[in-house]
RNA sequence: CGGGGUGUAGCUCAGCCUGGUAGAGCACUACGUUCGGGACGUAGGAGUCGCAGGUUCAAAUCCUGUCACCCCGACCA
């Protein structure tokens, strides 16, 4: 492409609307352009990238023998009903009604509409196992939405459903799955883990992610040192610390405590570690009333792990302050397991505690020398916390470490959640009528272009990994108007890499060398290619990878062969 | 949903407090000089000051409403 045919300019200042990296070097590089929160226009640029990731994946998935179809971004209503997911999804649903009244919505996701596909195409065993798969727009009405096409409200997802006549096949499908999304991870050039993951909304049993790493990546994941156990925090498991619990030391005894309302203030008022306190949640229950949650003092409640929990709501919602008042008799701040009546969980580390601090349920007031069994009983065991660095890998292998990732894929075992409201049947070998087991696997295709710049970039742009760069090499020619010869060679250069089927992104605009250089790097074109007066004297080019600090001169003649040579390596 | 903030030229922003002819830089157009790291000069084009209502002789500026956008929070008692 000629960069003097191509009319939309590069920014050098950031737009307003862009916080990180990844979306104020998107503007400033001219690759999209918003249209209104959460919904972006791909200019011809970024579309060249977005283009590149589509084809791996394509390529990828049909390899591993998924057919590509597509099925409509509007689906109806009655499709959510049955699967249930219209009451279950909430306000992300984008809900909207025809002209006569009837209810539809943007898809977010396709399981109802492959299901309807299936159950009405596939009748027997022998057509499985099957996975279809589609490279289209989805809509999710964000609460908020951010970061550019990296959370945006629209955004281009692959989606794949598998279908199975048994878990065992869901199982092997699964795996071929998981195979196909390490390949192409691998291929886009990015360095990715795969994780542990909690399967939210979609439903399901098992599954997992694939995290682009990077520090601005707003998921946390966590890995051990030793093995190859990595999880989502979300889904982190936290093993009981070793050991027996001591027996009581200390007597219960009420110290007054005015003003220590928080973790942090009580362990420094009473002179203690927040490790040998306890915090006490008290969350809505299913059945009208308060649970109580308690964790180690230093520890975190994690939510997703708490909302799975018996009697507990889900999404999990802290009790308000008047149920917290009738359940306790009085506010946050000195909460307590002792004495409290109704279902209590507490987590394996804070139910190791001999002689722990606790909230008294009474203004002002603590427990010291607490203790399990003697001063409150019937506490139910359970993993309630988020992992922190250090604790033991749930492999049983090291310890865990924490990294950010931006989720870039999620693939999941669903087994019957769809085929059983929806009743996806087929016949087995022996003629009886058997629910299909289904998978369905993700990628944010949109988001994988964001997420590329947010791990690869440095303060002059963009550094394209060289598989998504939307071109290969840049061909900057200097001085070309005044010299005819390096317009004579820069253009042959033009035409004889484009012929051996380099992509080159020509720099043939009337401007100054500066100009043209730090657009080069701000649009992050893996190879820059210079013909200028200065080397043709002796016969030579100029070559530079966007990653050199210094160019290489090498001779003019032997350019395509030379660029070919860097290409490959 | 709660809190905070911003809407003025394509972009980044000043002007608003203290009402009185709408500004700068970048980008754009023309000409000239320049030309290996985001040049300079001259001349120009471009804005219903988000929208609606109000106060006033007079509103970008004050008041009310409304819309849009951005940021933070939405459990750690």
């Amino acid at each position: 492409m000629r960069l003097s045919q191509y009319p939309i300019n590069t920014l050098k200042e950031v737009p307003a609307e862009a916080e990180v990296l990844s979306h104020q070097l998107m503007l400033r590089a001219g690759l999209i352009r918003r249209l209104a929160s959460g919904l972006y226009s791909w200019l011809p640029l970024g579309l060249r990238t977005l283009r590149k990731v589509e084809r791996i994946i394509r390529e990828e998935m049909d390899r591993a023998g998924a057919l590509e179809m597509l099925m409509p971004m509007v689906q109806p209503g009655e499709l959510w009903q049955e699967s249930g997911r219209w009451q279950e999804y909430g306000p992300e649903l984008l809900r909207l009604k025809d002209r006569h009244q009837r209810d539809f919505c943007l898809g977010p996701t396709h399981e109802e509409v492959i299901t309807d596909i299936v159950r009405r195409e596939l009748k027997s065993y022998r057509q499985l196992p099957v996975n279809f798969y589609q490279i289209q727009t989805k809509f999710r009405d964000e609460v908020r939405p951010r970061f550019g096409v990296m959370r945006a409200r629209e955004f281009i997802m692959k989606d794949a459903y598998s279908f199975h006549v048994d878990e065992a096949s869901l199982r092997q499908g699964y795996r071929a799955m998981y195979d196909a999304y390490s390949r192409i991870f691998t291929r886009t050039g990015l360095e990715f883990r795969a994780v542990r993951a909690d399967s939210g909304a979609i439903g399901g049993d098992v599954s997992q992610e694939f995290h682009v790493l990077a520090k601005s990546g707003e998921d946390a994941i966590v890995f051990s040192d030793e093995d190859d156990y990595a999880a989502n925090l979300e889904a982190a498991v936290a093993l009981p610390p070793p050991g027996p619990r001591a027996a009581p030391a200390q007597a219960l005894s009420k110290v007054p405590t005015p003003g220590a309302r928080t973790i942090e203030d009580l362990a420094r008022f009473l002179h203690m570690a927040p490790a040998r306190t306890v915090k006490t949640l008290l969350v809505d229950g299913t059945e009208n009333g308060v649970v109580a949650l308690v964790v180690r003092g230093d520890h975190e409640l994690n939510a997703i792990k708490a909302q799975k929990l018996a009697g507990v709501t889900s999404p999990l919602h802290m009790a308000s302050a008047e149920r917290i008042r009738s359940a306790t008799g009085t506010e946050p701040g000195y909460l307590g397991p002792v004495g409290f009546k109704g279902r209590l969980y507490a987590d394996h580390s804070a139910l190791a505690l001999a002689d722990f601090v606790c909230g008294a349920n009474e203004k002002d007031m603590h427990y010291t020398g607490a203790n399990w069994d003697r001063d409150v009983q019937g506490a139910i065991a359970a993993d309630l916390r988020n992992v922190v660095e250090g604790d033991r890998s749930p492999s049983g292998q090291g310890r865990l470490r924490f990294a950010r990732g931006i989720e870039v894929g999620h693939i999941f075992q669903l087994g019957c959640k769809y085929s059983e409201p929806m009743k996806g049947l087929v016949l087995d070998e022996s003629g009886r009528e058997v629910l299909m087991h289904m998978g369905c696997y993700g990628i944010g295709v949109t988001r994988i272009v964001a997420a590329a710049i947010e791990q690869n970039h440095d303060e002059r742009g963009i550094i394209w990994p060289e598989p998504i760069a939307p071109f290969q090499v840049v061909l900057v020619p200097i001085g070309q108007q005044k010299s005819a010869r390096v317009q004579e060679v820069a253009d042959r250069l033009y035409m004889q890499l484009t012929a051996a089927g380099i992509e080159v992104l020509y720099d043939d605009r009337d401007a100054r060398p500066g100009v043209k250089f730090a657009d080069a790097e701000l649009l992050g074109v893996p190879h820059r290619l210079v013909v200028a007066e200065r080397g043709l004297e002796a016969g030579k080019l100029e070559y530079r990878h966007r990653r050199d600090t210094q160019s290489q001169e090498f001779p003019a003649a032997d350019a395509v062969a030379f660029i070919r040579s860097r290409l490959a390596s």
